[in-house]
DNA sequence: CGCCACTTGTCATATTCATGTCATATTCGA
DNA sequence: TCGAATATGACATGAATATGACAAGTGGCG
């Protein structure tokens, strides 16, 4: 599993609590104190899930909802709410505005975990996964190993994140900026040919399986995995 | 790339900073010194993205901003808020009133550029996400690939623009110009020759599937795609 | 501390490929 | 049948991509 989740929430006890839960679960985390930064962060980089609380200083967590759903980049992301008890009436409004599912406090970290699973089920299945295969290939999370059958294939720490993407979602192209906003994950700054290099290191290494021609480059636009 | 930036800061050394960054990054960029000046460069030309101070003479940014969301022809337009330090709270207001993002000052020109290409990025490309269908022929705009049941259709990045083109507005006629604006898109000075190259291309690709007849020649006039 | 192994970003250069143009063949319509 | 419009094949060129080499950063380990 490789779940990245982006916790929003203004009180700083819940989200250490919070995050030393998820990150149990195997979750990552990145936390924000509030709508203005998470909104930053979102613009940035790749997250699987949002939670976020209610209230927010800055931008409302409804409102930041709103505008996630008004973002194309965005709209697939699953939501989250963290509800307090009392403000019953506002989950109505925070399902009308696109969250997937809202939970009120107190909650058990159980229960938050578990509805996050159950939401990335729906909309993400293959984050879920802890093996991702392709063919005959085997892409292992956890041991952050890849091989085929036959042939183990050694790759650096971004070929491997760089093909998880890939297998993650198949048959689509993406363009550098893209890859560089989800692989690398953003706020970082790198020329966009770098991402040839490393197309270049991943193909290369995939040779030793005779795989190399699973990531076509597609002129113009970017690189896809082939689909199979 | 050809993106109009407008950029809108009162102090004439940060104009010229930024100006000869964005240039250099491959923006054409226009700037105005005040509120008012900016809104009427608003008014007379398109730009593909606003760079708004936040504290500017006679119409301060966010009202600015504000207006260029309370206008039709402007609302789309990305806008980008520059804030000094200290101006934290006004950011509030910033976002809430339209703004696309803001970046807070002493800022790199790496950051600026990155983040407006971030906001770029999110505009457009949600058209194309879909798939297109033609009897049994599905262009895929995610994939970017076209195919029918059994065959798969290989093509350049114009041939396929160019079929999409047509799948958007199938029993239509084209003269070689319209379709230079449409497909090439306008400000290229090239043959109008040139496309009948483009359709002997196409109709060569979609051979395979024995398509080729579904770009009909009207002669005199141009092309069209011919209605199931 | 310092050396080494490893990763990663960038640059310079080689290579590939899409595209625009032209020259020529073919087709169409009157 | 004639002339104009279109089809077709060939080709040069430049832009996009591939590739190899290098340098800076990192962390381990003696």
């Amino acid at each position: 599993m490789n779940v990245t989740i982006l916790l929003v929430d203004d009180e700083a006890a819940i989200c250490d609590m919070l995050t030393l839960a998820l990150e149990t679960a195997g979750f990552s985390v990145k936390t924000a104190k509030d709508g203005q930064t998470a909104w930053h962060l979102l613009n940035e980089q790749h997250f699987d899930l949002a939670l976020l609380d209610w209230m927010l200083p800055n931008l409302s967590g409804i409102e930041l909802a709103r505008r996630i759903k008004n973002t194309s980049e965005l709209k697939e992301m699953p939501i989250i709410m963290l509800t307090a008890r009392g403000e019953e009436d506002s989950k109505i409004t925070g399902l009308e505005t696109g969250a997937d599912d809202y939970v009120t406090k107190p909650f058990s970290t159980r229960e938050l975990i578990s509805r996050i699973k159950a939401v990335l089920r729906r909309r993400a299945p293959a984050a879920l996964e802890q093996q991702l295969k392709y063919g005959d290939l085997i892409l292992d999370g956890l041991s952050q190993r890849v091989r085929t059958e036959k042939t183990e294939i050694v790759l650096g720490p971004l070929e491997f994140k760089l093909l998880e993407f890939f297998l993650r979602h198949p048959d689509r192209v993406f363009n550098r900026d893209q890859l560089l906003n989800h692989v690398w994950g953003g706020s970082v700054y790198i020329e966009d040919r770098t991402v040839d290099v490393h197309v270049l290191r991943l193909r290369k290494a995939l040779k030793v399986a005779d795989l190399s021609h699973i990531i076509e480059t597609v002129r113009g636009s970017g690189y896809r995995l082939k689909a199979l």
